[in-house]
DNA sequence: GTCGATAAAATTGTCGACAATATAGCCAAA
DNA sequence: TTTGGCTATATTGTCGACAATTTTATCGAC
């Protein structure tokens, strides 16, 4: 049981992805410039694939882009991070509140499962947590909404660019805990087919990590 | 006063408008084959140029595509339908509430005059309140917002596709003032600067619709 | 007549070259 | 020294041709 792995079948595909990963780990600087013959080289592919994968990086709000001029890499900044989270907790709000009428009972049953082994690495006292379960429990329960749209625009529209934030900013520190009960509160509320409850700890949930993440951005930047 | 004009300035950017128009406006039949080459032919440009437009398309939700096989434009279904609604009330719910907080009072004042033009336009039975007047009073009130990714997210992301089923199922008969009022509504709360209500209204407002269209929808398709 | 394999046609994916635009550097005039 | 415009350079936008893949058509076996 794993995150959804999306297939790359076209070189522009295998191209997307990998600038996004380059992009959202930070090996390309935030705020720089994207050349496409420079990618082009750097990824032995034709500046046409390059230009393409740029194209679809916009979309999802990873790159900013102006006719004739070219690419950058957007920058991080609290006032972007706030209307990114606000955005985030509408919509990821909602999720929780149909996952908890749309999700199978076993749909919940793998979740808390996912939530045990969860709570093994938490004690272990292993990083895993911090990037990937997270982004995992979020991800089933977007999916659990079954609203095609609601997953298109969170999983292909702003995710890796929560993913960036988070990646750079980096998720230490005692919030882990504090966000692992959260979940686990989450699930329940969805377990029991509240949904109501299930969207305001959400919304909660959201809330508290953009604050954590606020607050590091700030520290970061100045 | 009227439409934001996003100006094109490239070939791609002229080629994506008059495509995504057509689409909207059903002059390509929904769920039609989109052919490169004939949609190269039809618009005189060359093949990458429709390339790059039917990219743009596939993240306005207007078209879907298929490596290797083709893109099509999307068909409208009642599902579909609800599940956009769904997302589309949530997020211009949302926008409402930030417009009572960040639209200027000149904005305001804007737009009730615009309501004041809309109120003239509907007692002379005059079409045009339909659409782009409708349109227009939410574009007004997401740009309200302030928040740049609510914006880019309805404006470049939905918004189109929501207009498509409006004008391919058609806005007549009695709805027309009853929504007219429940814009009049909205604006009111935006105005007292109550953004809980104007979220509220919008909420409501867009559900009242979106019932309006399935219905529509159900009596088109069966 | 149906099914499957093979070959032909059509469509999409990719590439390198050229055109148009923007950027950087240079020179001259104030 | 600074400013303005011009030239040279670099970067993006666009195009037509070729490669890879899918779809359609053809044919033979059962």
């Amino acid at each position: 049981m794993h995150l959804v792995t999306e297939q790359p079948v076209t070189a522009s595909d295998k191209t997307f992805i990998q600038l996004r990963q380059d992009i959202v780990e930070g090996d390309i600087q935030s705020g720089s410039k994207l050349s496409e013959t420079e990618l082009a080289n750097r990824y032995a592919v034709s500046r046409a694939i390059v230009r393409e994968a740029i194209n679809r990086l916009e979309n999802c709000h990873l790159v900013e882009r102006k006719p004739n001029v070219g690419a950058r890499v957007v920058a991080l900044s609290p006032e972007r991070l706030v209307s990114l989270y606000q955005v985030r907790e509408s919509l990821e709000g909602m999720a929780a509140r149909l996952a908890a009428t749309n999700m199978s009972d076993d749909e919940i049953d793998n979740l808390q499962a996912l939530l045990s082994t969860h709570l093994q690495t938490v004690q272990s006292g292993e990083t895993y947590y911090q990037e990937a379960g997270d982004v995992d429990f979020h991800y089933r329960i977007i999916l659990g909404s079954k609203n095609d749209h609601l997953i298109s625009m969170l999983i292909e529209g702003i995710y890796h660019l929560i993913r960036m934030y988070r990646v750079q900013l980096g998720m230490a520190g005692p919030r882990v805990t504090t966000a692992f009960d959260e979940h686990r509160s989450i699930a329940q509320a969805i377990d029991n087919r509240d949904g109501e409850l299930a969207e305001m700890l959400m919304r909660r949930h959201i809330f508290y990590t953009r604050n954590n993440l606020e607050q590091k951005l700030l520290e970061a930047v100045g």
